[in-house]
DNA sequence: ATCCTCCCCTAC
DNA sequence: TAAGGTAGGGGAGGAT
């Protein structure tokens, strides 16, 4: 929107030395002279020094984290990419995986103080020759907007956790348990229970450090990791921009240069011009940069490394086990397609597992593999000892969780150099709307994504594909098409041939089930199910599924991307490793894993009101021990809910009802094989772009609707006090300060320190200075009202810094949900700006307010209403 | 009809 | 050995 600004007078909106930030700066040192009562600030060693705390350590975490405190250093209880990691000593399965380059010994810290000055921390690597990897820097972006939101992006938030770690978890159980239950802790218990939580590997669920090592090393729970982690960052990008894409023009240069253009556009419908990317097998590709002897060869990543058969585990009966997961699916498959179960034929991945003991037993999972691999019918999930019958020569590389968040944030700022219309579908795949950015540059698409492409493989190492459509469908598909490291444009006068063709197993939301469904009904591709009509897809497949399907099968999509994302439930759960003798045992897990969810809804300031505890049992049939190592074997699956009158996140509460669901199923606690704790969400939205969203005096929960054609009219204003029944899946915005007066209905457990400073009414303590790169969110709102007063009433001419500086706090707040600290900011905005009467405080005033506006477009759907 | 609850499916 | 998570959409069937 450079455009928006070069309306204002020029000499107003020089950018720098706002008065805002001059205020600012003043509260700041207010602030930090004030914090200096709660925390003795002892010197600035470690200044621009930020630390996480892996495992046990002396001094302790908590230790630590005051001493950084008091030594001007920053502690972060999740690790980001920036940290020292301090650790005495790790697990190897952690060691081998890690970039070992900043691990360092917590001396470093200690010594440090000590010599009262910052030692060098390579002398106290804990471990010295470390194969130090070739991290990239992430500070090589070109993109001078997109280094400062992300270096403030980095400091001020990272909602999601990639390296788990739990340093009160221990000590958060034993009170728990000491407080109410008779489960000894572990040193009294013998056997079983008696483990040293620093330095033992934990094997089973009843290790109190389980679910750490075990969320280390899954590769599913880093995939949804990721993808909720890019899905925020977008989130934040977005929210810290000012939508001015500077490194456009270099893009543009850099394409022109090259010569290739083609003059010619190429036509889509609807003017629309959705662009797919996508990594080629990512997880391979991100090994492959240490390991670049390998490309070309068939590679697959996984955990076993292994060649050797292994022992026998007593009681192990593969087949059996196999054939209960054929059985089942045998079933399913028969009840979807009327054939009769025994005659079925489907291919199954228990299908080709060699025995236990044999070279083609492994059952570890294979979670990505090369081309060259896929060449010899290896697929990503197939257990690595059918694949070694595929391919004996297939090679195997670890995982690098570290190099593929790296490669992920460096793939998403690249983009988000040139747009910010971006949808986030996980960390090394994303739909970017290119109508605008390609309006702007004024080059085709081809020449875009070529320069593009070229440009994720130059700074990422890592090949990617990209399709482009007239919408997100169509996109995807020709990603497909244009895999590997190729691109394909589905223009409008190639849709018809192209969807006839076209896989239905290859529809976005066709799974194994749908597509054996329309199978039986006589249909593979797109081509053939356009003859179908609506009604009889919905008959089969039920009305929603089958609308879509028939929207499907023409390149239709009507869904439109959606930037930002909210989040409707927090879950955690573990399938693997649960192996309890009591059932103490189990509601110890149980606690745990609430804990678990209780501090992502904490981190993602949420509370919900929906409890469902999901528990996989063995069944009856099935062989006690199961045939992959440690993991579920083939079981029964229940689910039981709880609805809470009020949302909530206390994590007593949620402990309470997940262990009281769990005794109510009377579950002997040796056949439990998973478990999972999941809170959903109750935040329902109203469709309704007309009627705009009103701050609601007696409910925090705003009434939307979701699907968006099927137009459903409700008013808002018919929404006063507690929301209907009906409402389901609350998952509300934590909120606190102002908000309480006006949430009567929402509890919320405040986990400050006791000692907060009466004088501060508001929620959102100051932070000091030095820790907070982004002005205005640290201060609570009425300081920045006060700000915004002393700004209007300044008789200076307003700035375009600062117009954008409240412009975008507006809009995190829109993006927080505090529509209520929006509407009186807003109002107040307008009144003074209308007050003073000049046009360029009016426009100061248009200018926030189309911010504010696109935020609550992106957020809700809908504008906010503003008085007159 | 419209809900609630449980369950299934899909995607990464 | 092995690390089978997580969020979201939606359907079936009973309760209201």
């Amino acid at each position: 929107m450079r455009r928006r600004d070069e309306k204002f007078p020029e000499n107003g909106f020089e950018d720098g030395g706002g008065y805002m930030q001059v205020k600012i700066a003043k509260l700041e040192a207010q602030f930090s002279s004030c914090a200096g009562k709660e925390v003795i600030r002892l010197s600035n060693i470690f200044n621009g020094v930020s630390i996480y705390v892996n495992g046990f350590t002396k001094p302790s975490a908590e230790e630590l984290k005051e001493l950084m405190a008091q030594h001007g250093g920053v502690y972060h209880t999740y690790q980001r990419s920036n940290d020292y990691i301090i650790a005495s000593n790790l697990p190897d399965t952690k060691v081998k995986n890690m970039s070992l380059s900043k691990v360092v010994k917590p001396e470093w810290i200690s010594d440090s103080i000590a010599a009262n000055s910052l030692l060098d921390y390579r002398k106290y690597l804990l471990y010295k020759n470390s194969r130090t990897q070739p991290q990239l820097n992430f500070n090589k972006l070109t993109a001078t907007n997109i280094k400062t939101d992300e270096s403030h992006i980095k400091d001020e938030k990272d909602n999601i956790e990639l390296n788990l770690k739990y340093n009160n978890s221990d000590k958060q159980i034993n009170e728990m348990l000491g407080a109410n239950t008779n489960v000894s802790t572990t040193d009294t218990k013998p056997a079983l229970n008696k483990v040293n939580t620093n330095d033992c590997i934990a094997k089973t669920a009843v290790d109190p450090n389980f679910i750490s090592e075990f969320y280390n090393n899954s590769r599913l729970h880093h995939i949804s990791q990721l993808g909720a982690f890019f899905k925020q960052h977008v989130n934040d990008l977005r929210d810290a921009s000012d939508f001015s894409f500077p490194a456009r023009a270099t893009l543009k240069s850099k394409i022109l240069s090259s010569g290739t253009s083609l003059v010619a556009d190429t036509n889509f419908d609807n003017g629309k011009v959705i662009i797919h990317i996508d990594m080629d097998c990512f997880f391979v590709s991100v090994g492959l940069r240490k390991r670049p002897e390998l490309r070309g060869k068939p590679v697959a990543v996984t955990h076993s490394k292994g060649s050797k058969p292994q022992t026998k585990r007593e009681g192990v009966d593969r087949n059996t086990e196999f054939n209960l997961y054929k059985q089942k699916q045998a079933k399913k498959l028969g009840k979807v397609t009327g054939i009769k179960e025994d005659e079925i034929v489907f291919e199954s991945r228990v299908d080709n597992v060699g025995d236990e003991d044999s070279e083609y037993g492994s059952l570890s999972e294979i979670a990505s593999c090369s081309y060259e691999a896929r060449a010899k019918g290896i697929k990503n999930g197939m257990f690595m000892g059918p694949a070694l019958k595929l391919c004996p020569n297939l090679q195997t590389i670890p995982y690098d969780f570290d190099g593929y968040k790296e490669v992920a944030y460096t793939l998403y700022n690249t983009i988000a150099q040139y747009t910010l219309d971006i949808e986030a579908v996980s960390c090394d795949e994303m739909y970017v709307d290119c109508t605008e950015l390609l309006k702007d540059l004024k080059v085709s698409v081809q020449d875009f994504a070529t320069a593009l492409r070229e440009e994720i493989k130059d700074k990422t190492g890592c090949p990617c594909s990209t399709g482009f459509g007239s919408n997100r469908l169509q996109s995807r598909l020709a990603t497909k098409r244009a895999k590997p490291d190729g691109q394909f444009f589905l223009t409008s006068d190639l849709v018809e041939d192209f969807m006839f063709g076209i896989t239905l197993k290859d529809l976005p939301g066709v799974g194994r089930q749908t597509s054996q469904k329309l199978e039986s009904l006589g249909h593979q591709t797109c081509g053939s199910l356009q003859t179908l009509t609506l009604g009889l897809l919905q008959r089969h497949l039920g009305n929603k599924t089958g609308a879509q399907l028939f929207d499907q099968c023409r390149g239709r999509d009507p869904n439109p991307l959606t930037f930002h994302t909210i989040r409707k439930s927090v879950s955690a759960e573990v399938n693997y490793g649960i192996r309890f003798e009591t059932n103490d045992q189990c509601f110890l897990f149980l606690k745990q894993l609430s804990a678990e969810v209780h501090s992502r809804m904490q981190h993602f300031k949420v509370l919900g009101k929906c409890i469902t505890l999901k528990l996989m049992v063995r069944a009856e049939e099935a062989p006690v021990e199961t045939a992959k190592f440690m993991g579920h074997g083939f079981c029964n699956v229940l689910n039981k809910s709880t609805n809470l009158t009020n949302a909530t996140n206390d994590v007593e509460i949620i402990t309470k009802e997940v262990i009281s669901l769990c005794k109510k199923q009377k579950i002997n606690p040796k056949e439990l094989r998973g478990t999972s704790c999941d809170v959903k969400n109750q935040i329902k939205v109203e469709d309704n772009t007309k009627n705009p969203v009103t701050p609601k005096k007696k409910s925090i929960s705003l009434s939307m609707n979701k699907s968006p054609k099927h137009g459903i009219k409700s008013s808002p204003v018919k929404r006063r006090g507690r929301p209907p029944k009906s409402l389901k899946n609350s998952l509300t915005i934590a909120k606190s300060g102002m908000d309480k007066f006006l949430a009567g209905e929402i509890q919320v457990k405040e986990e400050l320190p006791v000692q907060t400073v009466p004088e501060i009414i508001q929620d959102e303590k100051p932070k000091r200075a030095d820790s907070n790169p982004d002005g205005l969110m640290s201060l609570s709102w009425e300081k920045v009202r006060e700000l915004l007063r002393a700004w209007l009433d300044s008789g200076q001419a307003p700035k375009l810094c600062d117009t954008r500086m409240i412009a975008t706090y507006l809009s995190k707040l829109v993006a927080k949900k505090d529509i209520d600290k929006v509407y009186i900011l807003m109002n107040f905005l307008k009144r003074r700006t209308h007050e003073i009467g000049l046009d360029i405080w009016i426009e100061v005033y248009n200018y926030v307010l189309e911010d504010v506006q696109n935020s609550m477009i992106a957020v809700y759907g809908k504008k906010l209403w503003i008085n007159n």
